[in-house]
DNA sequence: TGCCGGTTTCAATCAGCTTTGACTTTTTCC
DNA sequence: GGAAAAAGTCAAAGCTGATTGAAACCGGCA
């Protein structure tokens, strides 16, 4: 579709005319408040009249810069997926340069992952279980990220200097747990446990990227 | 609801009349036939329609049963709820009395969350975060699981003679970690690295057995 | 400067489809 | 015979996408 050479507007929104651009806002507008649908509604509960709704549209209105439902949402998952890489991006070097970074990253993390943000991205994923055509627009999304994730970690923690297999229990074994505990928590709040099991992971990390240094 | 008293029929359908004995099979079929649905459709989708077509009924002949259809989510929950309970009570004793029940229980997690039944119930979980009448009946029984689940660990695994402190660390990072992976894995095939994250964690849990033996 | 034609943006309505739950009828079983 | 179970029918409600029409805006031209 033409669609994809426009997304790339949203995440840079200097275009020429000035119409062109209005439209590029309005756009990202319906994007956002297709977002904002996601998580107080749920994927599967969001209308277009919604979306519109929210937007402050009607529902013709938005129905001509996207002409369909799908269209949007494609849209909603480029613009999410931009979003999720340029956050770990930035969170992961920013996070001071001495030895603590592995406290601060899995805080940045941890945070990351009860933003919002994630939520939508989730109630996207659990409705692609079940909706081919999502699926098949979130699968290359979760895989570039996923790719992206991997070759950014590697490549800005050097102070990790054990081999591949290490650093990938680790980098996995972070995620499970953050991830399982943010989905946890999505439904039962049990702020006291997730700490120490926060704090317990904090130690293993250590005493992986410590333990054997076989890496030059 | 009347139906309260019904559910516990359908684990022991040992009733009275021939009607009803049949009457009990027909309602366990439709309750089978919604938690199928909710795997394979998921829950938003999931419609009467789908249900009755899935158990062989007409959708009239289902509606006697059920008047609703927030009357069978109410029985499948209920369903689950037990199934999964039963399901803990039955594997953690089974798991052989040796001194590697670290490994067997593990696994046996592992596979019960790969189980249709957890994708059931995390359909179910997820939806409920944006329909308030499903969080509501599905609330206690979560909390019900967790509290019998928590409780049982610590009877059965007497072997484990550390702080409670300790313990809930081990029993939560088992728990994130393992449904951490699950969730990934219904969207992510990636199962050469979870191997490796598992045996991680289950040599780290063996650390926390033997670590500070402090209770009696 | 001021007007005009054409394009872009927004609004409203409509028909088609699906789902739901109520109602009515037929069949089965005691 | 009569009650329970199953089947079929129906109207109401909600969602989607298409169509039609109005308003705003840009560029060009006298």
């Amino acid at each position: 579709m033409a669609k994809s050479t426009e997304t790339a507007e949203e995440r840079d929104p200097v275009v020429s005319g000035w119409q062109a651009q209005k439209s590029a806002a309005t756009r990202k507008l319906i994007i956002e408040s297709a977002i904002k649908c996601f998580v107080e509604l749920g994927y599967s509960n969001t209308t277009t009249t919604a979306i519109a709704e929210r937007a402050g549209l009607s529902r013709g209105a938005m129905l001509h810069h996207f002409p369909s439902k799908i269209d949007i949402v494609k849209a909603a998952v480029d613009y999410l997926h931009g979003k999720r890489l340029r956050a770990v991006r930035r969170a992961v070097p920013r996070a001071g340069g001495g030895e603590d970074r592995v406290r601060s990253n899995l805080e940045a993390y941890w945070r990351d992952v009860r933003h919002p943000m994630f939520v939508a991205f989730f109630e996207l994923v659990v409705a692609a279980r079940t909706d081919r055509e999502l699926a098949e627009i979130l699968q290359p999304a979760q895989e570039a990220f996923d790719r992206e994730w991997h070759r950014t970690a590697r490549e800005v923690f050097t102070e990790w200097k054990v081999d591949d297999a290490t650093f990938d229990v680790a980098l996995d074994l972070s995620r499970y747990v953050i991830e399982g505990m943010a989905i946890s928590n999505l439904m039962n709040r049990q702020d006291g446990r997730d700490e120490k099991v926060l704090d317990y992971l904090e130690d293993k990390l250590r005493e992986l990227r410590d333990s054997k240094e076989k890496r030059s």
